[in-house]
DNA sequence: GCACCGATCGCCT
DNA sequence: GGCGATCGGTGCT
């Protein structure tokens, strides 16, 4: 039988709201400079567009060396460093020119879960299989993506790539630490699969909170 | 130059 | 449920 299907460049030539619904359930693969695949199903997204949005680090047009990944074309990965501490991964979609994102904020562990829970483990303490990659600090640290990879070609190169996959039923909220950024704060613009234990804390509640 | 604050996390109460 | 850790990016003085 055939491997996995990675996802070409088409596949991210659309809008951040059109493609973040599409990724849950999609896997996101890591190779590690050992050779070894680490896999994580997607299970949590927030889209973010660019100029127009005011939670985006593109708004207003923006344009640094820092988030330079953003304007690159579509299937580039955008990875940043935040709080002090944190990575975070994002897949670049529409066009070239065009600064919209995708934030990958949680997996669900597939592939490679030795090498995540040594990761993640702190003073002894190894987090349950379900939240290795809950959180968007935490899928960075579970694959070992730092800024190394920043810039990153997901569809041609052979560091970090995607695979096509199905997701359940989907949940929908308003993002999560985006309170400051006004009206756009209350924009539906994340996306989850429900009733996913993976899904990050605060997400998982309002998941299951949420009706209907 | 410098002050402010963030697309967070985990521990503490 | 609340807050401290911790530091680079950004924008203003």
């Amino acid at each position: 039988m055939s491997g996995p299907t990675r996802l070409d460049r088409s596949f991210f030539a659309t809008q951040a709201d059109t493609l973040a619904p599409r990724l849950i359930g999609c896997v996101l693969a890591r190779r590690e400079p050992g050779g070894r695949v680490l896999r994580g199903r997607i299970v949590e997204v927030e889209a973010y567009l660019g100029a127009k949005d005011r939670a985006s680090h593109a708004y207003a047009g923006r344009r640094t060396p820092r988030n330079e990944a953003m304007y690159m074309r579509e299937g580039t990965l955008y990875v940043y460093f935040t709080y002090g501490m944190h990575h975070c991964l994002n897949v670049v979609c529409a066009e070239e020119g065009v600064a919209q994102a995708v934030l990958v904020r949680a997996l669900e562990a597939v592939d490679g879960l030795e090498v995540m829970r040594a990761r993640r483990a702190r003073a002894g303490r190894v987090p349950a299989d379900e939240a290795l990659c809950r959180g968007p600090g935490n899928v960075c640290k579970a694959l070992g993506v730092d800024l190394a990879q920043n810039r990153a070609d997901l569809c041609d190169g052979g560091v970090v790539w995607l695979e096509a996959g199905a997701g359940g039923r989907l949940g929908v909220s308003a993002r999560i630490g985006v309170s400051s950024a006004g009206a756009w704060a209350r924009r539906r613009l994340r996306w989850f699969e429900r009733e996913n234990r993976c899904v990050s804390g605060t997400g998982a509640l309002s998941g299951r909170r949420r009706r209907t």
